[in-house]
DNA sequence: CGTTAAATTGACGAATCTCAATGCACGTGG
DNA sequence: CCACGTGCATTGAGATTCGTCAATTTAACG
């Protein structure tokens, strides 16, 4: 609410096509909060009050169900998380909590809906980042049901691959349980995996990977940007 | 293009808030399309042309990889498919097939983006329905990593009932085929499952479905708004 | 009826999870 | 600096879930 209105929110592109002055009203009401890693930030279930733009830092988007827990996706900055909530006036349907020490601007729900009325630069904007997180569970949805455990690591390796420009080896971005969880399989099942993968070329040591064989990987994975690019 | 608008289409939630002006605008390119039961309509890939919304009928929306095939999502009357490609003007993620003789309206997507701009009306339906899209792919996520193959169809069941009013006894609305894939499993898999359930006082005849014994199958499948419901 | 596709059943194997034990890193406090 | 937690990762053994293949039964429809 102070003099700052967030320049890293304000160049994002759920933010940037909308007017000085209806961006300023989106904000009024808007707070930053710095959290300590491993805090909870929400609760499945409870109402969308807020909607959540990470800005610094990592956020775990994750779900339980008769003692069980799975994690659907990470968050990295800067982006928003639960817009969907926010947009309905429901209830969420993840929890969330921080992976690491993250700044995070919270805004009131009732804010957001009323400028997106206000504003149409801001719903065109809405709708072009909602319609990308559609299509971004599609994809998980097809990656789980289409392939095996084995076959999802295999693709991941190589997504993160393409993350890093295509190098052969790189260092993962995720705690393996926390990977495993992404990637619907347990850890000791993930740990297998891996060592599965020798067979097609990829060495892990700790968090270090490298693809020895990016052939025999790519034709053992079989990636396609209709499941595996972030992009499209 | 004729004098029709294709009453059922303007009285959808997503366009019932349009101006005229517009909505004609909106139609001028659109056509209504008669087709015969799996009829292909559309394959993954292909470019995003036309919105599709079904007036009659059935659509199965599903995709292959490597030589599997899953159903991601049955769409039923009436409602709109592939919403979210036409916004972002990409590929479609999913092909889509007839089920049944279905009438569905193609409107091409460059205009539905012109008339987003244009009317505020539209504009909000459009970001309501996406919103309500997204959530439910992820309750599907959801769905498939935190439960077995037995439990969403024990789910599956106890939706159907709440569909027929709480009914104790009902009728699939699928082939069993069909209700494999979009679970998530095989043929042969739900078959054992059907039988399986009869644990919990689940009987099974052809498409006749009688529910014994509510509270043992709700104590089993655990149902939950977070997952389930198809509203919130 | 006869043809075709779906559904079921059985036998088997692959994929995955669970449980338990061990190993390994990292940080804290002595 | 080292002992010792603590938590994650790994490994092994065994059970469960689930898929595959083949054969059979059932249902649907001309």
């Amino acid at each position: 609410m102070p003099d700052s209105t967030f320049p890293e929110v304000r160049s994002l592109d759920l933010f940037a096509d909308m007017s000085d002055e209806n961006y300023a009203k989106l904000m009024r009401g808007a707070y930053l909060q710095t959290f300590p890693p491993h805090v909870d930030l929400i609760g499945e279930g409870e109402d969308a009050d807020f909607l959540h733009v990470l800005v610094s830092g990592a956020v775990d988007l994750f779900s339980s169900w008769s003692n069980r827990e799975t994690s659907v996706m990470i968050v990295k900055p800067v982006s928003t998380f639960i817009l969907a909530a926010t947009i309905r006036d429901a209830r969420y349907l993840m929890s969330a909590r921080t992976m690491e020490k993250s700044r995070i601007v919270m805004i009131p729900s009732q804010d957001v809906r009323a400028i997106f009325d206000l504003d149409a630069g801001f719903a065109r904007a809405v709708v072009v980042e909602l319609a990308a997180c559609y299509r971004s569970v599609i994809k998980t949805t097809k990656n789980l049901k289409l392939r095996t455990a084995l076959e999802r690591l295999a693709n991941y390796l190589l997504s993160r691959s393409q993350d890093h420009d295509g190098a052969l080896n790189f260092v993962l971005d995720l705690e393996k349980r926390q990977l495993a969880s992404v990637l619907g399989m347990t850890p000791e099942n993930l740990s297998r995996a891996f060592k599965a993968l020798q067979a097609y070329g990829v060495q892990v040591n700790g968090e270090n990977v490298v693809i020895n064989n990016m052939d025999d990987l790519q034709t053992f994975a079989k990636p396609t940007s209709l499941i595996d690019d972030n992009r499209t």
